[in-house]
DNA sequence: CAAAAAGATTGAATGAGTTCATTTTTCAAG
DNA sequence: CTTGAAAAATGAACTCATTCAATCTTTTTG
């Protein structure tokens, strides 16, 4: 059996994770204070900062389960794609942004990018890095499917235009948190124009019907 | 002639500018107390929040100085660029990328890129973002010229393809900057490699000699 | 089981950004 | 030259995130 100081820390650790990821959703990041978070997982200060190196890396650590399921979710669709390049990006790409707003708030996404910027040796935002480098391989991955299948012509080189359809999507994912009014239809119907163009060249002219 | 007053509060602003860049410059943003920014520039903590929300404006009003130079630096080689659509584009790349240490550290740009995501309410961040906008149409001007040159082939969307170049540069950038390690010449080559695809597909065929 | 070592917890103290009631300076009217 | 009002400047006080020396709990050792 697992020893008594294991579980005793395993189960702190769960409620300051739940008490911080529910504050954060309740009243914001800024507004949320460590006492607060401390005081609902019941636990003092100081254990808070046993555990996360700061309040920053908490909010990563929540951030980075959501990814995590994003990118599971893509999964399917990267296995069994729409037999239309831009039909295919768009499928992958708005499955994307529909849960990205599942458990975040944009003012959520937003402090989180901004501390994966700002304090990128920290060890939660690499964890970050590495879910944004997953998301870029497996936009790749769908690019490189596509290829197998006839779909986007050969000697295209599928990680460099993995990666341009992935930065554009990252880029104009930050730019849609930026701005609190921008709705996700919006968000969709950009990103879906800008790819177009080197979504048709890429692919291969249609089979006759 | 111009009152007292507003000769003052000129010489203020810019005592406050000088004291704040050179301060950052020298220890980092992180280190630079406002107290010793009001002090070098001879005013109270107090005047220097009369003048900036906060600390992270002050640092965004040295970023978008620099961001202006870029932008004017790139109007030449919009007007007569090279004849080949890559070279074309990385010539303008690669000055914006050179320019871009020049007044600022990766530091200085890591804090600033937080900030205009974090806060993109506050009045320096929204010029953060029209610069943004202003470098996105400079690049879709660089692709409309080469296309009325006849380098780039008719019928291709040239806002679409210019944002894609664009916020694939960006991001990159924004790597470049969350990695002390990372080189500018390794920060051009992954960027160069990312656009040869769309940049040959767009590219009308060679003229023969 | 006792004692020592290792590991965790604690919360008062620290320090830096930000606020705001008060004071000082400038300007315009009489 | 007053005087009242508007604008600016001030710095002590406040708010939090973060630290750390002291204390407590669990585990290991003899």
């Amino acid at each position: 059996m697992t020893g008594l100081r294991a579980r005793q820390k395993a189960d702190k650790n769960r409620r300051m994770l739940e008490a911080a990821t529910r504050l954060f959703r309740e009243v914001g990041y800024d507004a949320a204070r460590i006492e607060d978070i401390a005081e609902r997982a019941e636990v003092s200060v100081g254990t808070f900062y046993n555990y996360y190196e700061n309040k920053g890396d908490m909010l990563v650590a929540t951030v980075a389960m959501e990814v995590e399921e994003v990118l599971e979710a893509g999964e399917p669709i990267v296995a069994n794609p729409p037999a239309d390049t831009l039909e295919a990006l768009s499928a992958l790409i708005n499955q994307y942004y529909d849960h990205s707003l599942v458990y975040l708030s944009k003012d959520m996404w937003r402090t989180a990018m901004a501390i994966s910027i700002q304090q990128p040796d920290t060890p939660f935002s690499r964890r970050y890095t590495e879910l944004d480098r997953a998301l870029c391989r497996q936009v790749s991955t769908l690019i490189q499917r596509l290829q197998q299948r006839g779909v986007v012509i050969m000697g295209v080189d599928t990680a460099a235009v993995g990666a341009m359809f992935f930065n554009n999507l990252n880029m104009m994912f930050t730019e849609f948190v930026r701005d609190e009014a921008m709705s996700l239809e919006r968000l969709k119907d950009d990103v879906a124009r800008q790819n177009r163009p080197l979504a048709t060249l890429i692919s291969a002219p249609q089979q006759q019907a």
